[in-house]
DNA sequence: AACTATAGTTTTGCATTGTGGAACGTTGAG
DNA sequence: CTCAACGTTCCACAATGCAAAACTATAGTT
């Protein structure tokens, strides 16, 4: 029941693209972690390769299309926003020399629509087309910065945080001033710095954070970055219709 | 009957997705652009937009959705191609200033796997995710210099060509050198040199092109770029595995 | 070459699922 | 307030997708 009635072919069709895009090379494979019969697999693939979503690699076995390369690339320039920030976003980056993030809200996620990887040795391993859960990550904290104390605790809780009060504290405290850090929230030794962007009517639509490691961002340095970000989100926000 | 049977369900999902990436951004619309009735639309939808697949923005409408971008990413990383070849375009496009494109075989068409922009004031139009008929264009071209006569012909005659019989001279000739150019066949004023890319089994699996309007590129300049780009395109192969 | 194992493909009867017409809600403009 | 336009829900029916099983293809082993 739960599910969405009325719709199992395509779930399940869902269910092969995404068992393809884990990796699973082979019709067997696929079979085993979904746990559905060889016949429906196969029927389902040769609608998928039809298509183009799927494509039979000899000697190495079931990719992704080009398909969804296109639709990916598609999907992207439907975010605007992503191109207008862009400018900003590298010169964030030179600036600092740190790792710029762009995040939206995805449900309950953080989606990072884009990333420009700084000047540093050291690299953060996130990538464009991460989805992080809200509350660990510098950007999630930003898009939450206007949301309802309900809302903060529900999200705090259900994503797997070590102390709840202390966190709702901090929020607390961030949402007076319109920023957000990230304090080895998530990874350690990461510490992250970020701020909202709004749209014309003030809500928050968005978010970008500058990241490294702690011995790079010490309280001072975070503190003065704060103004520095919100003044390149307002550029963008400014941009924005 | 003629469609592969059983996959009706599959089958309207992937038109509503290509519909929304065509643009259409209500209900009505996408029912009205693909003929069916609005209870199976919407039912259809509903289960895009659980799986993230679209995504309703308000004042706008349906939108892909994360979940696309997600895919399309991975679909490029399935793509090692592009990450080995990427320093070498970048080279050869600093180096000749102009446009340069990584395509490879897609059925019966040539699909843009990269391309880097040159620096002339004038850009082409096309850019990476296209998909366009082999024959008219460069990197098509050189795609098919190892396919048999026959087969050129099929691809020359199905895809609007003017003169099969002179292109099939032309394609006899690349073929003899193992490259191929592009005189305004596919769109005035623009000359295109292409070379393939060969595994280690010499098969042609994509192929680099430089493009510029024919001002740019001169039939001398277009004989001298073969020898360049064919060393950029052997220091790839040389990469591949 | 025969045998075995392992993958993919095709077939088929049946129950489930997806279908689409119609009725119902919702929203916003005049 | 009324109407129009669009989105949502409902439901009876049959076409569709399901899955077991039989079949084919390919590769590895004796």
């Amino acid at each position: 029941m739960s599910k969405l009635q009325g719709n199992q072919a395509l779930v399940k069709a869902l269910a092969v693209i995404d068992a393809v895009a884990d990796g699973h090379r082979q019709l067997k494979d696929i079979c085993l972690v979904l746990g559905y019969p060889k016949s429906t697999v196969h029927r389902i693939l040769q609608g998928l390769i039809e298509a183009r979503y799927i494509r039979e690699v000899k000697g190495i076995g079931l990719v992704l299309g080009t398909k969804v390369i296109q639709l990916g690339i598609r999907a992207q320039q439907d975010m605007p926003l992503k191109e207008i920030a862009k400018p900003y976003l590298r010169e964030l980056s030179e600036l600092t020399q740190e790792t710029v993030h762009l995040g939206i809200k995805d449900e309950d996620h953080v989606f990072y629509l884009d990333k420009l990887p700084g000047q540093r040795q050291i690299q953060m391993r996130s990538q464009v087309g991460d989805r992080l859960p809200m509350s660990i990550t510098g950007v999630g904290k930003a898009l939450m910065l206007d949301m309802p104390k309900m809302e903060w605790k529900r999200l705090i809780s259900s994503q797997t945080q070590q102390d709840v009060d202390a966190m709702m504290q901090r929020m607390n405290e961030y949402s007076k001033r319109d920023y957000s850090f990230d304090l080895e929230d998530n990874e350690d030794h990461v510490h992250c710095v970020a701020v909202p962007i709004r749209n014309k009517y003030g809500n928050i639509i968005a978010a970008v954070s500058v990241t490294s490691i702690k011995e790079y961002m010490p309280d001072d340095r975070m503190r003065e970055l704060v103004p520095v970000i919100t003044s390149y989100c307002k550029k963008i926000s400014e941009q924005l219709n």
